[in-house]
DNA sequence: CGAGGAGTTGACGTTGGTCAATAAATGTGG
DNA sequence: CCACATTTATTGACCAACGTCAACTCCTCG
């Protein structure tokens, strides 16, 4: 196993005011593992062995109903905590994380997660401050689930994730990894279909271009202005 | 203002663990209040003085879009915390609760939060477990507001409400508090037409009794098998 | 070059929202 | 205690949003 350096995590949230010697006191109980794009780094339902933070890539989480059907519930980009299950008062997963893209995670046993909470308490107070973050998320989410109809809903959806994964490139900015018209689906409550007639609509009106596993914003303003539902008709 | 006894909060799940002289020390900086049925405990986006923990009564917690549109986030019954800002890491309100019915609540000063989370680590530990379990909770109802039509989330939402504030009656389970069809709407992420139609239709199979501001579930198992999309045509 | 995955688009039907009218229950002031 | 206003619930008629089904295209990969 290689040796890993404190930079690799110094600058993250999770560990904010943390010495040096903590930072590698951390990481000398961590591993290192690659997760190739499509793998599992934990699945639903599963005990919750390990908790995670992600150093590269882009990982999905996904929450599946027992009769198949599921929902995306985020998606986490570098520097994120994973699987905290112990913070939750868990033992087992709530929900399954997959690699969107080629990812590299640091994962500690679960059981050290109360020790850590314990030993830094800045670092418990920022992993509860990122539960927190999360709650309202959701709770954000639900309230537009309940009260804004699909094609404000997935406007919405494409504006979060080019906030937290935006690039910008020649024509706007692109969401930097690979997202298919199924995945924007889960994560809005629809159907691909649905989100395909979305989105073509809108590409004939020059606000996204779009292709295979790709999307990039275009009018990132009047994006949102359909997003809030201040377009009155057409 | 009246003694306060630490009886009041001593079976409590937030100060389990805790020694009598530190319920006395905490009760000691508690203020008690009424809350009249329908009057706000707090509200949406105004500063996060105090956070709450409902001794009696039922509480709605609301979360409003800008436009006015509003989608009830959950019930709160005694014993919960409510109002817990800090916690979140927030210094706002992100929902507003207001009394279903005449309550009685404590209420501390908000930067005593973090004083509690540290002085009684039983205490920091309790409310995070909180926050963990409703974000698994907002979570679950993502996806059924994802997955499911809306019989299956009234159905489910009916449920939850009998699991938590259910009071057995002579024909079945009745919801022990004043809920009206537009409450059920909001639960749901739908009108109170729909409700009020799918409720009578389960009123002529028998399933639940129901009038003004009043639920009682007769077939709880056949409700059951309804949510769950088990129930094939008709 | 063939297969499989991703996307598009049309046709169609259903769910459930909107609008409107009415009824029943509750509260209020005389 | 009664007339009247208000709130809550019910129900019908209508229709739009969106899901389902199906066919077809395009791209990528092996």
């Amino acid at each position: 196993m290689s040796r890993l350096d404190h930079s690799l995590i110094a600058g993250l949230p999770a560990f904010e005011g943390l010495a040096r010697a903590d930072l590698d006191a951390i990481l000398s109980k961590a591993v290192a593992l690659r997760v190739a794009k499509d793998d599992a780094i934990f699945d639903q339902g599963v005990e919750a062995g390990s908790f995670f933070i992600l150093l590269d890539g882009r990982v999905r989480v996904v929450r599946t109903t027992p009769d198949g059907r599921q929902a995306i519930v985020r998606y986490i980009v570098p520097g994120e905590l994973l699987g905290i299950a112990q913070a939750l008062g868990r033992d087992t997963y709530p929900a399954s994380a997959v690699a969107a893209v080629d990812c590299v995670v640091l994962a500690w046993p679960s059981r050290l997660w109360a020790k850590f909470a314990v030993d830094y308490p800045s670092f418990g107070k920022n992993t509860y401050r990122t539960v927190g973050a999360r709650l309202e998320d959701v709770q954000t989410q639900m309230l537009d689930m309940a009260t804004r109809q699909v094609e404000q809903r997935v406007a919405h959806a494409l504006l979060r994730l080019v906030r937290q994964a935006g690039r910008s490139d020649g024509d706007g900015i692109a969401i930097d990894f690979p997202i298919s018209r199924q995945d924007i689906a889960e994560m809005t409550g629809t159907t691909l279909h649905t989100v395909s007639r979305i989105m073509s609509a809108w590409e004939d009106k020059g606000l996204v271009k779009s292709g295979r596993q790709q999307v990039t914003i275009v009018e990132s303003h009047k994006l949102l202005l359909l997003a809030e539902g201040r377009t009155e008709r057409d």
